[in-house]
DNA sequence: AAATGAGACAACCGCCTATCA
DNA sequence: CTGATAGGCGGTTGTCTCATT
């Protein structure tokens, strides 16, 4: 028991990975690579988008670049390795050790023994993880087995179709049978990012992550005009006087009044769950719109009404 | 249908080593 | 040199799935 030796962080999560806790390391990693893994947890809530509001009768409709800052990830960056290294980097290969590959175990192990980074290392795609679970579950089997004549007949992966390749898209190598290896693999995917639905992501803008030129769609980030909860507070836009508004796709809201077209945004689902947007400008070098939750510096509370 | 056991594999723990201030 | 920290690694445990009873 106890914390991770790796950090002092009490609240570190443990045990399974969520799909978005996936997410949000697949998107860290994409964009950043990897370097210094204590900071991937915090690091890995910010990232550049292109959001819009979807087209809808009652929705202010906004398109603008914006970094998004959603909660890092509760793990310590031992454990993001880990997950990235076992588990999510694109090159892993699942499914069944095939006839060469395990003769190349079996041949590794006896001469190096235990080491199973070493023996990984004669593997392109398989883990030291992998390598090992399949090890101790074969040495089970024979021990259990006990029959030497049966041992060939006992080993997993002797199926042929397992071994049949074929490239992606990508470049990747990849097994036929074996199951779709990491959602950026294809070409589009969707994803959620802590209740914001439907992110689409282009894989091709997602390799340029980092440059501000990704895309993301994110609907329902700025709430419909007219429907305004306790939780709401309206932004104003003029204070992001360095971030790209346009309504409608079309109108520029620098045409507008700005003080009397505020953008209307639940803070009960983005802002205290401690999402923040931050200008543009910011990212690249200018002050932060908001710096945390406690300085909405741009948010209108003294505005702040409901009918 | 429910309980159980086995297998597969994901994740954690603790130790060791390298690096850096 | 020394202590702190991060990363790498192997051993072990936990969890999930599926077949069997």
């Amino acid at each position: 028991m106890g914390k991770h030796s790796c950090c002092n962080q009490e609240k570190v999560k443990r045990g399974l990975w969520s799909p978005e806790e996936d997410e949000k390391l697949i998107k860290y990693i994409t964009s950043n690579g990897y370097g210094c893994w204590s900071e991937v947890p915090e690091k890995a809530g910010v990232f550049d988008a292109c959001a819009r509001a979807p087209p809808s009768e009652n929705c202010i409709y906004i398109y603008t670049e914006v970094t998004i800052c959603i909660p890092g990830l509760q793990r310590c960056g031992k454990s993001c390795r880990l997950r990235w290294i076992n588990y999510l980097r694109p090159d892993i290969r699942r499914g069944r050790f095939t006839p060469e590959e395990e003769q190349l175990i079996i041949s590794l192990h006896g001469a190096v023994g235990n080491r199973w980074a070493h023996i990984a290392s004669h593997l392109p795609g398989r883990t030291d993880n992998g390598i090992k679970n399949y090890w101790n579950s074969w040495i089970k089997k024979k021990i259990k087995s006990s029959s030497p004549a049966s041992t060939n007949m006992e080993n997993p992966g002797t199926d042929n179709q397992n071994s049949q390749l074929f490239v992606d898209k990508f470049g990747q190598n990849h097994f036929l049978n074996q199951e779709a290896l990491i959602p950026f693999h294809d070409p589009s995917f969707t994803f959620d990012i802590n209740g914001i639905p439907n992110i689409h992501m282009d894989q091709i803008l997602l390799e340029q992550a980092g440059t501000l030129q990704n895309q993301i769609q994110a609907e329902e980030i700025f709430q419909p005009a007219g429907s305004f909860s306790d939780n709401m507070v309206p932004i104003d836009v003029q204070s992001c006087n360095n971030t790209n508004f346009v309504k409608s796709g079309e109108m520029d809201v620098d045409s507008l009044q700005r003080q009397e077209d505020n953008v209307w945004i639940d803070t009960q689902q983005y802002f205290s769950s401690s999402y923040f947007v931050w200008d543009q400008a910011a990212q690249l070098g200018g002050e932060e719109i908001f710096p945390s939750t406690s300085n909405m510096g741009t948010i209108l509370e003294s505005n702040y009404e409901h009918e």
